[in-house]
DNA sequence: AGTTTGATTGTTGTT
DNA sequence: AACAACAATCAAACT
């Protein structure tokens, strides 16, 4: 097994693993811990979105309007770098996972559109428990993001016209 | 050659 | 409550 030191950053004590959060129901495993219980209130939701899934539409339908297709992303310059940007959510990190695999199985495909296609639709098979991976990671992530934009915040009322100052960045 | 789109779901913010 | 928009990514497509 190869063993990922993920851990290495943060070790924030804590052992609130997201994941036992997200195991709202452990058999063997009880854990009484009256104040520290789910954590993430989403978890029900996902697991009963994941067990149902049974969507009887077979054909999703915008019930407004039509689907901007291209509203994405008009110019990826820079608009501020100092802006933290919303982080992957659990999906993505499994479509990380998933491109790996998907590519070895299919060299042919390079695009992430059809990986995406492919991943959308293991990704609606995957059980809760496998998801909750992802979603694990996911949820740290926003927490560090959550965490970066109070920062970020923080220092742009504090006066973004400060430069560099805790840092020597002498680029010019 | 450089910019844009296209496709996937999840999360968050706004109304 | 429900929609809108954006997150990564890479190749094709367009200008």
């Amino acid at each position: 097994m190869a063993k990922k030191a993920t851990k290495s950053r943060k070790s924030r004590s804590s052992s609130t693993t997201a994941a036992s959060a997200y195991n709202p129901s452990t058999p063997s495993n009880e854990k009484p811990d009256r104040k520290m219980v789910l954590r993430v209130k989403s978890s029900e939701k996902m697991k009963r979105s994941a067990q149902q899934s049974v969507v009887s539409e077979r054909e999703k339908r915008p019930k407004s309007k039509s689907r901007p297709k291209s509203k994405q992303k008009k110019k990826k310059t820079k608009i501020d770098a100092k802006m933290p940007k919303k982080p992957p959510t659990a999906f993505f990190y499994f479509l990380e996972d998933f491109r790996k695999e998907f590519q070895e199985q299919n060299p042919d495909i390079k695009s992430m559109r059809d990986i995406g296609k492919a991943c959308g639709e293991k990704w609606k098979l995957m059980t809760y428990e496998e998801k909750v991976k992802y979603y694990d990671i996911a949820t740290e992530k926003r927490a560090e993001f959550d965490r970066a934009m109070a920062e970020y915040i923080r220092r742009k009322e504090s006066g973004e016209d400060q430069e560099t100052e805790d840092d020597s960045e002498f680029d010019e």
